[in-house]
DNA sequence: GTAATTTTTAGACATTTGTCTAATAGCTTG
DNA sequence: CAAGCTATTAGACAAATGTCTAAAAATTAC
């Protein structure tokens, strides 16, 4: 995680200095959660290893999984994260993973700490947005099908490692039609 | 424009008046755009009257509205701003519209005056997210004809202003789907 | 105000995707 | 390794959504 402050060349060797001992470890058995609907979510959560998964339940009571995190990924219930409202999320282990938490408090007071780190929070906010502007671009532009290819080109991980019922809603489908999809390639 | 960041209940008044002066006027006619695919997009704007649509072509050759901006409304082509690549958007005036636009030097600049404006920097970046996280969800989580119904409740403006044409790629289905769903109700 | 253009509606049919069900395959645990 | 549980595949059919086309309605421009 050191690694990835350092590799955005804006924080000095002092300012790296103060997240150290910040983050708290954490560890998650394959499907023990890190937060589950109706609370408030007071972290964000670096994945040394292992596979999370975050999803909702919709009104007819299935699961849809709407972001998968690998590792030396961030993952957190953000919205809920940002505004302090209950969280629809749950975020579940996929397999036994070892995480860095940091807790909302200490991150907002290190980024009161100096400009720079302000500055830190303000990029990690955008590379979420971009990230998850593609998603949404990927919904509209592309049919399942070539989300599905887009991610067996791009994403390996998503196919090898998710199980399919997962994949399925990820991708906006049931898992019938997924089955059906990897057939026809 | 300045009534929203005084809002924030964060910014000093010597600090407010940083940014007076900065943004420029502009004014679009209906059909006009703001930034074009291709391009890299260097700004944001302000919508004081009028209204904006963001659109990209897909692989068949039809436009694919993903985001209408209201009056009091931030609008940009965010991911290009943010990254500095060439944007898939297209904005364009759905009606005469007066903006206020901020150049993305200058508002470097002003996040990099003070820990406060850099703070800012971050909370707009957070909306952003949380509003887009949303249709994200709506997406995964709801029917076209339950998007439909939502903006009905919470967003008459879009039914109001919208053409249909638009408003069913917005939803992400055909004009055809969204007549058939009118009728239904 | 009328003609021209654009937008919306709608019928007929095709395709995609979902539901329900059952069978097979794969994994887990004692 | 066997028994039980879970995940995946797949057939048959139903429902949702798309395509193509044309007419009606609305808007725009002269």
């Amino acid at each position: 995680m050191i690694e990835f402050f350092k590799s955005l060349q804006l924080l000095s060797d002092a300012e790296l200095q103060k997240i150290v001992g910040l983050p708290k470890e954490k560890t998650l058995k394959k499907g023990e959660y890190l937060i589950q609907e109706g609370k408030i979510c007071n972290e964000i959560v670096f994945v040394k290893s292992g596979i999370l998964r975050s999803f909702y339940n919709n009104s007819e009571g299935s699961e849809i999984t709407n972001c998968i995190t690998f590792e030396n990924e961030f993952m957190s219930a953000f919205s809920s994260f940002i505004t302090q409202q209950p969280t629809d999320e749950n975020i579940q282990a996929l397999y036994d993973s070892d995480l860095l938490s940091i807790n909302r408090e200490e991150l907002n007071r290190l980024y009161e700490s100096s400009l720079t780190w302000q500055k830190v929070g303000r990029m990690l906010t955008e590379f979420q947005y971009v990230e998850i502007e593609k998603r949404i671009v990927s919904f509209q532009k592309q049919t399942a099908k070539q989300r599905y290819d887009t991610l067996l080109k791009y994403r390996s991980n998503y196919i090898k490692f998710i199980p399919l019922q997962h994949l399925a809603s990820y991708l906006g489908i049931t898992p019938r039609h997924l089955s059906r999809l990897r057939k026809e390639l």
